[in-house]
RNA sequence: GCUCCCAUGGUGAAAUGGAUAUCACAACAGUCUUCGGAACUGUUGUUGUGGGUUCGAAUCCUACUGGGAGCACCA
């Protein structure tokens, strides 16, 4: 809004000094980093006077006053901008009315937890489709990452106005379910087995651990014994056909316990997916598509497999394998199926997969394969790689057993938030919720915090900490604002926006921020942002509240101040959602 | 060997080609008869190396050094 009334100025004193052309012009307006430097800055004099051989910091007081004549020619009743100033190289800065402010903090009473929420997605339909841990195997904390980030991601871009449904892509056959079945095989007797088929057995979460376990003695074997190597791939063939009725059996009761166990972690992430999707429901359609376009010269025969010559087309990419020489379709060829199955399923414009950034490469060229197979989908096609979540002794490996469980995280972290709430007067149920939300804050924020690109160092001391930037904080800040409005409504003085209330202050400022950062965060794929900015939010309100007396019944601010605080309390957790960060009322 | 990604205070991170490189942790020095101290204020300290482009570079180009990932039937 502001801002097309400044873009508007700018124009406007160009036009009338006869200035042309600027509208090329990779001109800038943005907010200086100082906040003494204004609210707004531009660098047009700067690049115009590059254009043109003048001294910049002339042309910005030609402009400057050009402006300042604009402003005046306008009814000044309605102006939003106090002064214009010209700093440093050139720079022209601009310095909002007080009442800028205390219309925004209003607004942002008026929409409540509407606020921020805008149209510039304009109802695109998006899927996205993140976390997508393997049945079998163990939920770790990399899965943790791919949700944390997929989420955030979902909620963001809704909030710019899209349709989006959430999917989740399992790998319930392959090599791999062998590897656990084989491996379950060995480690049970014969009555554990007979108990597994009805499905007794133990309580679900142990269950899970059970088949971490059974995969790695056979991921191990795999490895080590040509016998059991054997043995595996022979299971596989069996699986796939579903031959043997003792395996089948095993198999359906871990798929089964598998799913359950990811579903009660999902509730406890809070995410609710509307799609599932199976390898086992994508395989032959991509084989079938791969099939089809080798026909038309594509794909080629190559030892037997298909393979996709990427480097034809792009000396960036390479040459991968498609269809095995055993006829079974790869990742690569799944992945152009489940993408044509997506589509059948939810019409999409576009489709976006959260996962792990070692496959970034190859990704291209599967991206690259679509635009021969699926030509009019492969450009609604994006992948977001996110880095790994790495221990400081080296890379996690469910093969060798070295991982850390999504659930034994939580369960670490809480009980660390647990006691440090011993001291608290609550029952022992509330404390245990309240250390859940928590607990789900602080992993979600630290995983949130940074691009998402990057490598994440984990360290089990260090990394969830609950002070300064952490989830914790965040969340510590609303409940003291909360508290502040408690009294406030106590002692009766109501919130309220007198004219000439504001001083601008840091808090305000950053409050006007919140739905850019909302688009930014959406369009650049890019939940930090918003972590950065909440926690820019939440120290500013920290200061704030240590300034002085929020709520007092002889101070004439005190309702423009306890407005502000609930404009806070507002924003704070609308930007939590967005990261799908839960808000306790106390902890 | 080839390709891609990355390198920012002691540590972990941020920065749409812009002004004095921002934040947190740690360290040190302070604030506390309060609306919740999981807080606030202050101090010290940073762009791997060499060239180049630009009015202006952490950001773009280039060479090097160091780290990570990928490179044919696993995902």
């Amino acid at each position: 809004m502001i801002e097309k009334v400044l873009e508007n100025l700018i124009k406007k004193a160009l036009e009338s000094l006869g200035i042309e052309g600027a509208e090329t012009l990779n001109v800038s307006l943005e907010h200086p980093e100082v906040m003494a430097h204004g609210d707004y800055s531009t660098n047009v004099a700067m690049v115009l006077a590059k254009k043109m051989g003048e001294n910049p910091r002339e042309l910005a007081g030609k402009i400057k006053e050009e402006m300042d004549s604009v402003l005046q020619r306008n009814d000044r009743g309605e102006n939003m901008i106090e002064k214009i100033e010209v700093a440093g190289p050139g720079f022209i800065n601009f310095y909002l009315a007080k009442k800028v402010f205390e219309n925004g903090v209003g607004e942002i009473l008026k929409d409540g937890n509407q606020y921020g929420r805008n149209n510039i997605l304009d109802g695109q339909r998006t899927i996205i489709d993140y976390t997508d841990p393997n049945p079998f195997k163990d939920f770790h904390i990399g899965h943790l990452m791919s949700n944390a980030i997929g989420e955030s991601l979902s909620r963001i871009m809704e909030a710019n106005g899209a349709i989006v449904k959430r999917a989740n892509y399992q790998g319930d056959v392959g090599i791999h379910v062998a590897k656990a079945i084989w491996g379950a095989f060995k480690m049970l007797n014969e009555s554990e087995c007979k108990k597994a088929f009805f499905g007794g057995w133990f309580g679900l979460g142990k269950n899970s651990k059970i088949w971490g376990q059974a995969y790695t003695l056979g991921a191990i074997a795999f490895e080590t014994d040509e016998n059991a190597k054997k043995e595996i791939t022979n299971l596989n063939k069996k699986i796939y056909d579903r031959s043997d009725g003792k395996i089948n059996k095993l198999y359906d009761i871990g798929r089964k316990t598998s799913l359950e166990y990811f579903e009660k972690i999902y509730k406890i992430l809070g995410t609710k997916f509307d799609y599932y999707f199976f390898e086992s429901e994508v395989d032959d359609l991509g084989k079938a598509i791969v099939l089809e376009a080798m026909a038309k010269g594509y794909f080629e025969k190559s030892d037997g497999a298909v393979i996709f010559r990427g480097e034809k087309y792009d000396p960036l990419l390479h040459t991968r394998v498609f269809i095995s020489s055993q006829g079974l379709p790869t990742y690569e060829a799944k992945e152009i199926g489940l993408t044509k199955e997506k589509y059948r399923r939810f019409a999409f414009d576009k489709t976006i997969a959260v996962t792990g950034n070692e496959i970034n490469d190859y990704y291209r060229v599967v991206k690259k394969a679509m635009e021969f197979t699926i030509p009019d989908l492969a450009s609604k096609v994006v992948h977001i790689g996110h880095g790994m979540l790495r221990l400081p002794s080296g890379k996690m490996s469910s093969r060798t057993g070295q991982v850390i469980t999504g659930e034994s995280l939580l369960t670490e972290i809480q009980k660390n938030i647990l006691e440090k709430m011993r001291d608290r007067m609550m029952s022992k149920k509330e404390k245990t919720q309240i250390a859940e939300i928590v607990a789900v804050g602080a992993l979600k924020y630290s995983i949130l915090k940074q691009a998402a690109g990057g490598d994440i160092i984990f360290d089990f001391d260090k990394s969830i900490s609950f002070e300064g930037d952490s989830g914790p904080y965040l969340q510590y800040s609303y409940v003291r604002a909360k508290s502040v409005l408690e009294k406030a409504k106590d002692e009766n003085v109501k919130a309220k926006i007198n004219k000439g209330d504001s001083d601008g202050s840091v808090l305000e400022k950053m409050l006007l921020r919140f739905t850019e950062v909302v688009e930014r965060a959406g369009r650049e794929y890019s939940p930090h942002y918003l972590a950065i900015y909440l926690t820019e939010l939440a120290s500013a309100f920290s200061t704030f509240y240590a300034e002085g007396k929020i709520v007092d019944k002889t101070d004439a601010k005190s309702p423009y101040k306890i407005a502000l605080t609930q404009a806070f309390s507002v924003v704070m957790k609308s930007g939590l959602n967005l990261l799908g960060i839960k808000v306790p009322e106390k902890m």
